[in-house]
DNA sequence: CTCGATACATCGACCGTCGATGTATCGAGC
DNA sequence: GCTCGATACATCGACGGTCGATGTATCGAG
């Protein structure tokens, strides 16, 4: 009933999975365990949101993918970010940032404007 | 193509809206210009988001509704907050703020977790 | 040999947002 | 009187993203 952040993720996990490759490539997996570790538990990114984004993120041309081994020697799918991805960060943090400060306004004011 | 701050007024309009009606009654029609104005444009509410959503509240028991004489001597369904929608309010404004704690954990870091 | 963790993927249901559209009234200006 | 823009409500269908459930397969540990 009460609403989990996890509501809120909505319109984010594009940025969360942009930001995360930008420390270098990874796979979907890995990309989920940080995510949820970084923000103590707060955010879970389940797997059906992530390997959607990730397809979505790829036919958009931001990431682009290559079969490897991870280091436990098990077959997985490699993401990385492309020039436009890189560029398409730093648009998504900018309007994250200006989306965020707007909230805040009206979080913080106490009177009716006028 | 670029994602407009709009999209990720997802989850946060309930918030939003709770918030306005804190400061005292109100109708839709003020609710959305205010959230406008005090965001500077940044966050545009449309009607058909903003409607359906006083009703979603209304349904809830987080605000009640009467209808009144705008001072502007229109009809108008004046909205106000009710004691389980102050609750929920103070529910939502702490997740809120977990939540872009969390984004911003991840939005700070630069390099690959372990 | 089994089990848990790793790793990928898809599916349908669900829900909220948004643009379009419609109605009606008030006051201002001509 | 008339028209027009602002005020004020509302609904609709399309769209898109999220989520839980489910399925597959492999590796290493015990």
């Amino acid at each position: 009933m009460a609403r989990p952040p996890q509501d809120l993720l909505q319109g984010t996990l594009d940025l969360l999975v942009l930001k995360t490759l930008s420390w270098g490539p990874a796979h979907g997996y890995a990309i989920a365990r940080w995510i949820q570790q970084l923000t103590g538990q707060v955010l879970d990114v389940g797997e059906g949101s992530l390997y959607p984004a990730l397809h979505r993120l790829e036919e958009r041309g931001w990431v682009k993918s290559e079969w490897q081994l991870s280091p436990n020697n098990r077959r997985a799918k490699f993401y990385q970010l492309t020039t436009r991805g890189r560029q398409q960060l730093r648009t998504e943090t900018a309007s994250w940032t200006e989306f965020v400060d707007a909230v805040g306004k009206v979080l913080r004011t106490t009177t009716q404007p006028t």
